[in-house]
DNA sequence: TATTGTTATACTCTATAACTATA
DNA sequence: TATAGTTATAGAGTATAACAATA
């Protein structure tokens, strides 16, 4: 990934290089005033956090998205599709699909609503509930390994700042 | 997008439902262990940024990767597709296409190089130049909306905690 | 042998629209 | 009329592998 230190050395930030002035092929590259958009650092700590997290529960073949399914699912009795959709920001759509995938794995389950026959309540199975708890703890030692990387005062910062964001 | 007033009143952060229990179908959802997880935050204020910036440059329609790459070779002469594709953390595969689009509009250039024959030397056109400085613009109105949302204290916190990601 | 740009393929994710069965 | 779940499709983006030209 890029080095803010290489965009200070390169001398480059904001500033168009010099006219006539022919970069040297070896010097590194420099950011210009991608220095100062927070939408470009958001993406490439998104980014170095998600691969962390991809390969930490690796060993149990779950995903970003499917992590935070299983969690809403467990954590709230029998949501239906579109509220967790909704609550997740993601796609209707794409929900199904991931839906069909967690419940051929014996992950999940679509039980029928007691109120609303055009909808489904979901639900963990067995197997569901044991493989959150192992991604539960998986995911632990993923974001200790973060909390060691930038310190426990900047990780709770950043949590509290991030959350600005919402809609 | 999910608030974060929605888990706490739900009090579903981290503890499971109560056995039996059963959700009022009309409560809002808790997130869960999600709650404390920076991954979770990072992409939905990610998601968040991009898309007030896809907003605001939809009248050049210049996305966030497009804007990235002509600044990057707006502030450095010549450099390589290798250089910029690996600055960028963008595969040299997509970065090919991305170059082809952004040459069928007249904003790039590859050059030969003057050092390398299997390498191209990337510049922008006049019309380049010009899509950059209008892109720079409106990337600033965006940037400066963010400030005015979350102040200038924490836009410059932000900027500060999220360089420690890199890698 | 290794690297640059390129092509190709497969997979994931996003964005839409449309359909059905219910409400 | 509107909503829940579903299906289908098109467009990004990611991940890989392979190839020709060149180093």
């Amino acid at each position: 990934m890029a080095s803010r230190r290489l965009a200070e050395r390169n001398g480059t930030d904001g500033a168009p290089p010099r006219k006539g002035a022919r970069r040297d092929a070896a010097a590194p590259l420099g950011l210009g005033v991608l220095e100062n958009h927070l939408g470009y650092f958001l993406r490439r700590a998104q980014v170095a956090v998600f691969q962390d997290f991809i390969r930490t529960l690796a060993e149990i073949d779950i995903s970003p998205a499917q992590y935070s399914v299983l969690v809403v699912i467990g954590a709230n009795r029998g949501p239906s599709q579109a509220e967790v959709a909704e609550f997740l920001g993601i796609e209707r759509a794409r929900l199904v699909r991931m839906l069909d995938h967690l419940e051929k794995r014996g992950l999940t389950q679509r039980l029928p609503s007691a109120t609303d026959r055009r909808s489904h309540a979901l639900h963990l199975t067995a197997a569901g509930q044991k493989t959150l708890k192992r991604a539960k703890a998986l995911a632990g030692t993923h974001e200790t390994r973060l909390l060691g990387r930038i310190g426990a005062g900047h990780h709770k910062l950043l949590l509290e700042l991030l959350r600005e964001f919402e809609v």
